[in-house]
DNA sequence: GTTGGCAATGTCGAGCTTGATCATGGAAAC
DNA sequence: GTTTCCATGATCAAGCTCGACATTGCCAAC
């Protein structure tokens, strides 16, 4: 699933052009990220939460020169499965 | 930032009442469920990666009884930050 | 206002995770 | 339809993080 389908939903949802459906995916995205990186949690219930995360490992490896790099500091996201998603059985 | 937010961040791109665009979202959350829960991996640039992957570990723990419990088959939904979500440095 | 999903707690183990680099496939933009 | 640009994959190593269970309280959702 990529973005296009995503638009195509809200087509489904709401009658309009494929421009304005894209429209609102990227401002959708552009909001989630923005309140992510803002530092803010995205919490719908029964889907997931997304929850900005510290990190605090510092140990890499170059695949060319087989050396150890240190990882600078950053932060993660952690998507964590709502219920509904958290229903998937025996694949 | 909850799901009101995000009907909100439709309804700036696509006036409408607030009905609708919850409809929106709900409908957009259950398109990637579904996909989720299809297999099928979401992939938006710029944004992240759903990707849903098997579990193997079974070793969890029980607190009242403190014994070891297993921990059933099933699978996990990863979300890959994109690279805008990387941009996040120093917090 | 009501409901009920989600958080936190705590343990313990093992698989998962990050990170750089380079080529390639494919998503996104034009 | 074409081009551009991003994500993936693989490796190695150390660390970290989930995973479940059971209860309580909060807050999202209706």
């Amino acid at each position: 699933m990529i973005k296009l389908d995503i638009a195509n939903a809200i087509m489904q949802a709401h009658p309009c052009s494929r421009a304005t459906a894209l429209q609102a995916v990227d401002l959708l995205t552009e909001r989630m990220k923005q309140a992510l990186l803002d530092g803010d949690r995205i919490e719908i219930r029964g889907f997931g939460v997304f929850e900005p995360r510290p990190r605090k490992r510092g140990m890499g490896r170059n695949i060319k020169t087989g050396d150890s790099v240190a990882i600078p500091k950053g932060k993660s996201i952690r998507f964590k499965p709502g219920k509904d998603l958290r229903a998937i059985e025996v694949g």
